[in-house]
DNA sequence: AAGAGGTCCGTTTTT
DNA sequence: CGGACCTCTT
């Protein structure tokens, strides 16, 4: 094979076929279970689960819906071939996205096939396989099979220091964009000569391609790869080497792929080539079949990260991809109420281009409630309706941890979280900034992969000055220089420098310092437990100690983060172990005792269900996001609508739909429509909820009403009641929002523009909310009629002038700025606004 | 080497 | 508006 230079027993000692699996072995045991109880373990799927489970050979694309069972079917699947004998554990190639998949699987392959799971060492996530294949022959790929993973963070770094390198402002062209565009080529399966011509041209003057492949030769020098290569670098290994390819072609004789329609290009590329047996290069014992038997689960409906590569169309290709594919469909919930499912279905019908399926329950409760469409008045009253919900909720014996909101863009949680304090409900938001990435976990990791591996640059400039120990700028650049010529990593750099007259004395005594202790801490590696070894590093290098003596207030929570990454590292067997963890899990498991309302993005609740489910903000602009619909047409909006459906499905008894009619962006008041999706909803299946007596509605005066809740709302915002609507569908929001679906009303754009022509020239968001809506080139139309409108009319308001809007009345305009007004409204208060959602009465 | 002040920007996120 | 990031200052 490869000769890889740590030539690991590459094949298990189970791996060539035999007559009988290894005595006490997996397999073993999983085929004396099943002799014990024959196939117990099909027991309780239904028919096409069952179908999905013993539909063993070929391709077979399972296409699972929501709650249908998915994981159930992979897991028992698995099961399956290991009971019959098909396969031992090592010849399964089981796949996934993330950590939580991966785990999960095991912990369910594991309750079938018994405790021993490391007989199933090719399920992972395709980044964690791709590791194992990489330090297998990474000689192949130019690099050494110790080589380090570098994370979005070290990537960044990197490029800056590669774009002025060449001379380029890092302003202009920005390190962090380069680094998207780079993941965007390695989705895509692309090396720097195989980019477009038009993509390598798009950044720094034309040097894209230049940076690029100068990147990915600064990568094989620091002996790193970026996560992207964790893919590229094994497809180009199978590529140019047939031999080895053909070894995993004997080796894997099933593979299972999880969220097939999540796979971006690379991620393609790289199961073609481990699936389609090219003529003449396959094993002789399948060479008749042109595919192994692979089997993809997934549901295009779902398909929610085309922004960041996934391909749905993989999915989509699936049956022209391998013909003769036997496609299931699980369309049998059994997570949601009819009315839920109904909700869900009859929104993603107004989707094209999906393979097509209809969930359905067989046990529909005439009892069960529909899904409900509450109005309110802003996000304040919004979040505080759903906290009084949830209360009731709670009141009635409903568990915290059963509930969730699920939100479409993260600043929504802010309006929550505030609500939640103060109601003193126990919350969790799942997301956001993780443990890993924080500051002092990374300075600790970049000490400690320096000591792992000494070559680590990118680590050793992260911590060479932190804590301080006069190492500044021109100390840095010295050691950068050593290096370069010298042709060595910055640590040997900085060792040699340290011992000859060129530096001051005082940063070298420093250098030296630092040096001989990495020396010593490398020492003592092999010789100590690794979590005391990592406490006597944190100490000795003063790192406890800058945090000990910052006054900040976070810096106690930053010494507790330092303590629990010890901790943390105690499961693991070594340093190394640890490190390579670290690069590739980077969640951390929640406080699951707590039992808590869940917060989160529509995005992470994938995969999640809950009793009862909130979705806030269904309002154009916001979701649909006016982003996917300016940046991505008609694909964008559909992607929107499978976030919608995500978003519903994840619900089993109570769905509760939100919008609001003003939301505050950027400080600015704006009036908002409700979402499209809102009108995609089956009637038979949703209520409109007028919740008057929980909050105001429209006009309506809620000034301490409540009972057993003294003056909960703080100030009224209305004297006296104005008009009230029968249900939203009559607020004039809704019907506004009827006439926007048809005309793209120029009103709105041509008044509200002002006088930020230059802003929206520029290409200023400013267009965000309200403006450009239904347009797929919102931003362009705009602008050249925000051109005309405002050479038309030079000032449209003045301070003192009486105005009317839609939503809050009648009022003064107070102040302007550009095309901001401050307004005070006879009763709704100051608000911002812009002016063109005000005229003048 | 911290702090004031200015500028820019503003979905979604894994590995 | 508010956060992140940067620069220039003391």
């Amino acid at each position: 094979m490869s000769g890889s230079p740590d030539d690991l027993p590459f094949f298990g000692d189970e791996e060539a076929p035999r007559p009988t699996p290894r005595e006490g072995g997996i397999a073993a045991r999983a085929m004396a279970a099943r002799h014990q109880a024959p196939q117990q373990y099909l027991e309780g799927l239904n028919p096409e689960q069952r179908q999905a489970v013993e539909t063993t050979e070929g391709p077979v694309l399972v296409l699972a819906g929501a709650g249908t069972g998915k994981t159930r079917v992979l897991t028992t699947r698995i099961a399956h071939i290991l009971a019959t004998g098909r396969a031992y554990p090592s010849q399964i190639l089981a796949v996934t996205f993330t950590n939580k998949a991966a785990r999960e699987m095991k912990a369910r392959v594991g309750v079938f096939v018994g405790e021993a799971i490391e007989g199933m060492p090719w399920l992972g996530t395709f980044h964690s396989i791709g590791v194992k294949l990489l330090r297998r022959h990474a000689e192949l790929a130019g690099l050494k099979s110790s080589f380090t993973i570098l994370d979005t963070d070290d990537q960044i770094r990197l490029l800056k220091q590669l774009i002025q390198a060449q001379g380029l402002d890092d302003k202009r062209w920005p390190a962090r964009q380069f680094a998207q565009m780079i993941d965007g080529w390695k989705n895509k399966g692309l090396g720097p000569s195989e980019i477009q011509e038009g993509d390598a041209r798009a950044f720094a003057n034309g040097k894209g391609r230049e940076l690029y492949a100068a990147y990915q030769e600064r990568l094989k020098t620091l002996n790193a790869v970026d996560f992207g290569d964790l893919l590229l670098h094994p497809i180009r290994i199978f590529r140019d080497h047939p031999d080895v390819l053909r070894e995993y072609y004997r080796k894997f004789k099933y593979i299972l792929v999880d969220e097939y329609q999540d796979t971006n290009t690379a991620q393609y590329m790289w199961l073609r080539l481990l699936a389609q047996r090219s003529k003449g290069s396959a094993s002789s014992s399948r060479e008749d079949s042109a595919y192994i038997n692979i089997c993809c689960v997934g549901d295009d409906d779902q398909s929610i990260y085309g922004w960041r590569g996934a391909e749905v169309d993989n999915i989509l290709r699936f049956e022209k991809d391998f013909p003769g594919a036997t496609v299931i469909r699980l369309e049998r919930n059994y997570r949601s109420t009819a009315h839920i499912l109904g909700a869900a279905s009859h929104l993603i019908a107004h989707n094209e281009g999906r393979l097509g399926k209809t969930l359905f329950t067989d046990q529909p409760d005439p009892d069960e409630p529909k899904v409900k469409v509450h109005a309110a008045w802003d996000s304040e009253e919004e979040a505080r309706a759903v906290g009084e919900e949830i209360e009731a909720l709670q009141a009635k014996g409903h568990a915290l941890n059963d509930m969730a909101i699920l939100v479409r863009a993260s600043f929504q949680m802010r309006e929550f979280e505030d609500r939640f304090v103060t109601l003193g409900l126990n919350y969790r938001v799942i997301g956001g900034p993780r443990f890993y990435e924080r500051q002092e976990i990374r300075d600790a990791l970049a000490y400690f992969r320096v000591v792992a591996q000494n070559a680590d640059d990118l680590a050793f400039e992260r911590i060479v000055n932190v804590p301080k120990r006069g190492l500044g700028e021109a100390a840095v650049r010295q050691i950068h220089d050593v290096a370069r010529i010298r042709g060595v990593p910055l640590l040997q750099a900085a060792r040699d420098l340290a011992g000859t007259e060129e530096m001051k004395p005082k940063p070298r005594a420093s250098l030296r310092n630092l040096v001989e202790s990495f020396e010593r801490w490398q020492g003592l590696l092999d010789r100590m437990p690794h979590t005391e070894l990592a406490e006597q590093i944190l100490e000795e290098s003063g790192y406890t100690d800058m945090w000990k003596n910052d006054r900040s207030a976070e810096a106690p929570g930053r010494l507790d983060n330092l303590k629990e990454l010890i901790r943390s590292m105690e499961e693991y067997e070594s340093l190394r172990a640890f490190l390579e963890h670290v690069a590739l899990v980077m969640d951390t498991d929640q406080n699951a005792a707590l039992d808590a309302v869940s917060l989160m993005t529509l995005h992470s609740a994938k995969g999640l269900e809950f009793d009862t489910v909130f979705l806030p903000g269904w309002e154009e602009g916001l979701f649909p996001h006016q982003r996917a619909l300016d940046e991505g047409g008609r694909s964008g909006l559909e992607e929107e609508r499978r976030l919608a459906y995500v978003g519903v499905t994840r619900a089993k008894q109570n769905l509760h739909i939100w919008f609001t009619s003003n939301r505050r962006i950027y400080g600015l008041w704006q009036s908002t429509l409700p979402s499209r999706f809102l009108d995609e909803l089956p009637e038979a299946h949703v209520d409109v909820v007028e919740d008057g007596s929980v909050y105001g509605g429209y006009g309506q005066s809620y000034g301490g009403q409540q009972p057993g809740r003294p003056n909960p709302y703080g100030r009224s915002r209305f004297d006296e009641p104005g008009e009230v609507f029968s249900s939203p569908y009559s607020t004039p929001g809704w019907q506004r929002a009827q006439r926007n679906r048809s005309e793209a009303t120029a009103r709105n754009w041509g008044t509200r523009s002002g006088h930020q022509v230059e802003r929206v020239g520029y290409g200023e968001p400013d267009s965000g909310y309200g403006a450009g809506r239904g347009s797929v080139k919102g931003r362009t139309i705009e602008g050249e009629f925000v051109a005309k409108s405002v050479s038309d009319t030079p000032s449209a308001f003045k301070v003192g002038d009486r105005v009317f809007h839609l939503k809050f009345g009648n009022g003064n305009i107070a102040a302007i700025d550009g095309n901001k007004l401050t307004v005070d409204f006879d009763k709704a208060g100051q608000k911002r606004v812009l002016d063109g959602y005000v005229e003048r009465v």
